[in-house]
DNA sequence: ACTTAATCGTTGACTTTATCAAGAGTTTAA
DNA sequence: TTAAACTCTTGATAAAGTCAACGATTAAGT
């Protein structure tokens, strides 16, 4: 493991020992920023953003979501759910119904036309997980995709 | 897998299968913003934030970041780094000095009450660290730690 | 050597995102 | 039936992100 002396190492290698490279915390933060500045690239031309698409994608889900549930999964405060939805429903994608059952909620569910951008959105984000995980194998990324989810929805 | 008719589900076990908190994209989103929460209000003690500890980690690693590289390594634009050194180098906890090499970048270095400061607040994150991987085994936060980092250093 | 181009930190303008309190309408509890 | 709690919404304010431009410095080209 010498460094070859007069080498020019980058940026990204040389930090790689950090104490602070090896927090998850870091980890989290820095993959996290990579891949929804690259999400978003990929998104922008069918006029979402990652935000906007999570709304989407949970309004399509068949499962109804009222904004309170999309700003608690989210972690999104639920003034910031309003002018989400107000955008996706402005552009015919969504539509806020009231609940039946509970007259103060709003239950969120994609259009016809919601649901058909939805599947193409969802190519576009495959693409990027994929490229993203392109260094792993199929098992490492269900792995990291199993651990994940433990520690995002288990606190 | 039935849900018992009646039963109260909370929204984040009620959107678990849902295919948005299948993708990687959501579930490092959700992780770091969990994580940095809580990471924040164990800081904030120390007058830090993640942020700024980062920084200061960086600054107290010996290896003598430049604020380009600080940026790059932290995804921040260069911008954003002059307020956060600013602050660091108000309370005395780090160095602005010029590089004898290139007299264009400054090298930033922790000072001994930085470095102080840093121990303390490195017991802190890991503390966080702890919290948030409770639910996860030694092994397999290694294994968690290392998927990470391939994800978040290669490209 | 000398001009041109590129790089680094910095500033400033601007947009987006985050945080928080308060209000109108609805439901729940006492 | 009043009081408390909850949901969406609005508005104010702070924080974070984006981007272009500038002075100082270095690198490249001729």
């Amino acid at each position: 493991m010498a460094t070859k002396p007069g080498t020019i190492m980058n940026t990204i290698d040389r930090f790689l020992t950090s104490e602070l490279a090896g927090e998850i915390e870091f980890l989290t933060a820095r993959t996290r920023s990579l891949g929804s500045a690259r999400a978003n690239k990929l998104l922008a031309p069918l006029g979402l953003k990652v935000r906007s698409y999570s709304v989407l994608s949970l309004a399509c889900s068949g499962m109804a979501p009222t904004q309170r549930e999309l700003a608690e999964f989210l972690s999104l405060d639920p003034s910031q759910i309003v002018p989400l939805v107000d955008a996706l429903e402005g552009d015919g994608l969504v539509e806020r119904t009231a609940d039946p059952n509970d007259r103060r909620s709003k239950v969120i569910t994609g259009t016809k036309a919601g649901e058909q951008l939805y599947r193409k959105a969802r190519k576009a984000t495959a693409e990027g997980e994929a490229v993203a995980m392109a260094s792993l194998n199929q098992s490492e990324q269900e792995t990291l995709r199993d651990l994940l989810s433990r520690i995002a929805f288990r606190d």
